[in-house]
Parts: C-alpha cells; structure tokens; sequence
DNA sequence: GTTTTTTATTGAGTCTACCTCAATAAATCT
DNA sequence: AGATTTATTGAGGTAGACTCAATAAAAAAC
C-alpha cells in the first residue's frame, strides 16, 4: 500500500531542547487532567514522543512532576521576592504577599491543585525535593512577619510561624471555595478581606477605647471649667 | 498430601457484618498507608476476604474511601454539635471548634491526611456525597461567626465565610508543620495561639495608644490642680 | 564523500493493581 | 434430607507505569 500511514519520523534532537518539550507537555498535562488521571502515555503525545523516550529523560512520573514543581517554585520565589523589595512597610509587604499568592492561584489553578494534592501530603516527596523550595518560598513572608514584631508594628507575643500558617492555609481554603462555587476569584475584595482580618482580629474593637478618648476630653472640659473658675473667683 | 496447605475456610455471615468489617479494615488501610499506597488486595486480606468479596460490598476503591469519610464526617459533626451545645459565647465557641478540630486531627491524622488529600482537590468525588457532610461540619462554625456578627461580638465588617476558610486552613498548614518536624501536636498551645490571632489579629493595639490618651488626660488635670493652688497661694 | 561510532529514540513486552464474572458452597427454607 | 438462595471465591481482563534490546539519526573519523 502506498497510502499507509506514515510513521512518526524520528528525528534527534539536543537533550536540553527535548528535556524542556517534555517538561513543557508535562506542566500542561498535570495541570489539565491532574497527576493521578494524566498517563505518562499523554505526556508523551503532547510532546510528540513515544512512552519510552519520556522515560530516557525522566526516572519516573513522580520525577517529572518534581520537576514541573520546581519550575513553579522558582519564577514564583523571584517574583515574590522582586515585589516585596518594592514595597515598604510590614502591613503592606502581608498585603502584598497575601495578593500575590491569590493572583497565583487564580492564574495557574490548574498547577497549584495538582502541587498542594500531591506535594503537602507526601512526605517522601517533600524530603526529595519540594520541602526546601516550599520552605525558602513561605519564609519570604515569615520574615516579614518577624520583622514586624521587631520593630513593634505587629504584637510581640505571636507566633510567626502560626501566622504564616493562617495566611497560606486561609488562601487556600478560601480559593477552593470559589472553585467550588464556580465563580471567577475576585483577588481584589478576598485579598482584602483576608488581609484585614488576620491584621485586625475580628473581635469588635474594645469599645471602652472610644469611650475612654471621650473620656479623656471630658476631663479636659472639666479641667478648662474648674481653671475658669478659679481665675473668675481670684478676680472677684 | 495430607498436610497441604488449607484454604480459607469460607464462612457466610450476616450482610451488614461483612460489610462493617471490611469498612473497618479499610479505615485501618487507608489510615496506614494512604490511598494511593493502599490496594484493594490489602484490604480484603486485612478483612480476611478475598478481593472479588470487597467488591461485592463496594462498587470500587474509591466507593470504599467514600463510605469511610461519611463515617468520620458523621461522628466529628455529632462531637462537635454536642460539645458547641454546651459552650456559652462566641469568643469560647470558635475556641471550642479550634481546639476540637486540633484534636481530631492529632488522634486520627492518618486519616485525617487521607480525607484532605483525595477529597478536597477531587471535584467529582465531593460532587457525588462528600460535599454536603463538609458543609455541614464547617457549618458549624460558620453559624457562630455569624452569631457573633449579630450579637455585636464580631465585626460587622468581617465575611463569615473567609474567617471560617481561615481557621480550617490554618489549622491544617499548622498541623503539616508539626507532622514534618516530626514532634508531637501540641495542642492545647497551638489552639491558643490560632485563636488569640485570629480573634485579636496581628496588629498592635491601639489601646496603648488610647490610655497614652487618657494619661495625658489625667496628667493636664494634675497641671490644673497645680494651676488652681498656685492661684489660691498667689490670692492669699 | 564514505565509513564508523555514538546515542537518542523506539515500541514491544513486563508487572502491578483495579475490577469482572461464572462457578462454588455455606446457610436457610421447605 | 433435599431444594433454594446468595455470599464467597479465584481465575482472568484491562490499563497504565516502567524496562530494554534493537534501530536509525547525527556526529566523528577517515
């Protein structure tokens, strides 16, 4: 048959050219279907290469995703970092922090399912790879964290690292329940709602406060009174 | 040969009994080795079944992890539901929930990851029968907040539901932090200060500011008092 | 330009684990 | 005791991760 279907062509290519196709293909993939439903097979097709040849540049599905993590981690660090040296003061490096993470989320949801599924429960793959990338990137914000309660902007008596927690487990949760809704993420009013109740607590400030600053006053109106007074009587 | 090995003896039991047996090797399973680690095989020799049994009792794998979280979601929202019951005030109730939450996760954790992990990312799962028990159990907190926004304890500011995304999630991410350093949970502590951060927030306050205030007050009427008798020396 | 060497690429094949189903035998009913 | 029901079995089927000897494209040597 002259018509039969034409064989893939092989052609070779440099390694670090293939290595990044296939990283490519697998960052799309993941993020696409998820690591349990992607099948190397998939990555494969996408790339435009057979199983095997996944397997000559990869030791195992788990690798690549290691791989496709650490790209991930990577640009997001530097960004994070770039953007906190342009802003000034504790409350608003957390502002910033807390947006920038939400702006992740919203922008490559498909990814940040996929690593908060497979990387947080897996210990093993932590200790391979992911946990020190994960760790550099939350410290950005620890020491931010840790900077604000030495210079006093922030109580001395919290534990940062409960903080830090609360920030990026908070971010979390509340992004699933968008997913869950289906609506598009609002970054802006969560970002602001997130920010503003971790920085201000939700107890309704002690009203005694207010009342104490009128307090205050009065006691001045009283002090200007018994002043008047006694000028008036050393008048008389 | 007289002395082959024997088979397993087969013995019929009562339908619901077979089924809570192999339920109950299954949350051993699961809890042990995770999900993706678990086979079926495991469980059915965990049970003392056959593999084809465990399926005629569970549509799939995935059947089984489900039935198994219906039953922890059931008793942690009874638990939760009766100890909420017997707390008074908001402040004491979101204690309660934390410190609640915290505890189920220190006793149980190896489920506790299991659940997280399969159900939260798995859209179809939570679709199917997941959802609504998770609406439930996070409803309770969600109505104290919402209590609180009433009653004037709360902000009337605050959004209920990023609060209670806010407590879920930091819980969970405090919890991670202590399973990869590998210490035991302190509960009692970490309660403490997830709650006292998320109700009084991170910011310093300003009260030290307001009695500032206040003292300034109380000082300008000792300045009147001095006024006053230096007036009254200078009369006489 | 031809031959040799190197190695990227291939695809057939292995293995493990989920799942199915016809056969079997334990309990129950008549 | 025999008939009936159905829980239980274990031998496959299938999908997908992973391996490896063969192949051919590029590079090197001549």
């Amino acid at each position: 048959m002259a018509t039969a279907i034409q064989p893939r062509r092989r052609t070779r290519r440099p390694r670090a050219e293939r290595e990044a196709q296939i990283l490519d293909s697998a960052r799309r993939v993941f993020s696409e279907k998820g690591y349990g439903e992607a099948t190397v097979a998939d990555i494969a097709a996408d790339a435009g290469v057979v199983e095997g040849t996944v397997y000559s540049y990869f030791e195992s599905k788990r690798a690549l995703l290691i791989a496709v993590m650490r790209g991930f981690f990577e640009t997001l660090i530097a960004e994070t970092e770039a953007g906190l040296g342009a802003v000034r003061g504790v409350e608003n490096q957390l502002r910033f922090v807390i947006r920038q993470q939400l702006e992740t989320f919203a922008s490559d949801f498909g990814l940040c399912r996929v690593i908060i599924r497979e990387a947080r429960p897996d210990l093993a793959l932590y200790d391979e790879a992911i946990l020190e990338l994960n760790r550099r990137y939350t410290g950005l914000a620890l020491r931010v964290l840790e900077e604000g309660v030495a210079t006093g902007v922030l109580r001395e008596n919290i534990v940062p690292s409960v903080i830090r927690d609360l920030i990026y487990g908070g971010i979390e949760h509340a992004v699933w329940r968008f997913v869950f809704s289906e609506r598009e993420i609002e970054v802006a009013a969560l970002a602001d709602q997130l920010a503003d109740s971790i920085l201000g607590g939700i107890v309704r400030d002690r009203s005694s406060e207010v009342s104490s600053t009128l307090e205050a006053a009065i006691r001045l109106e009283r002090v200007a009174e018994r002043l008047e007074s006694s000028l008036e009587r050393s008048m008389s």
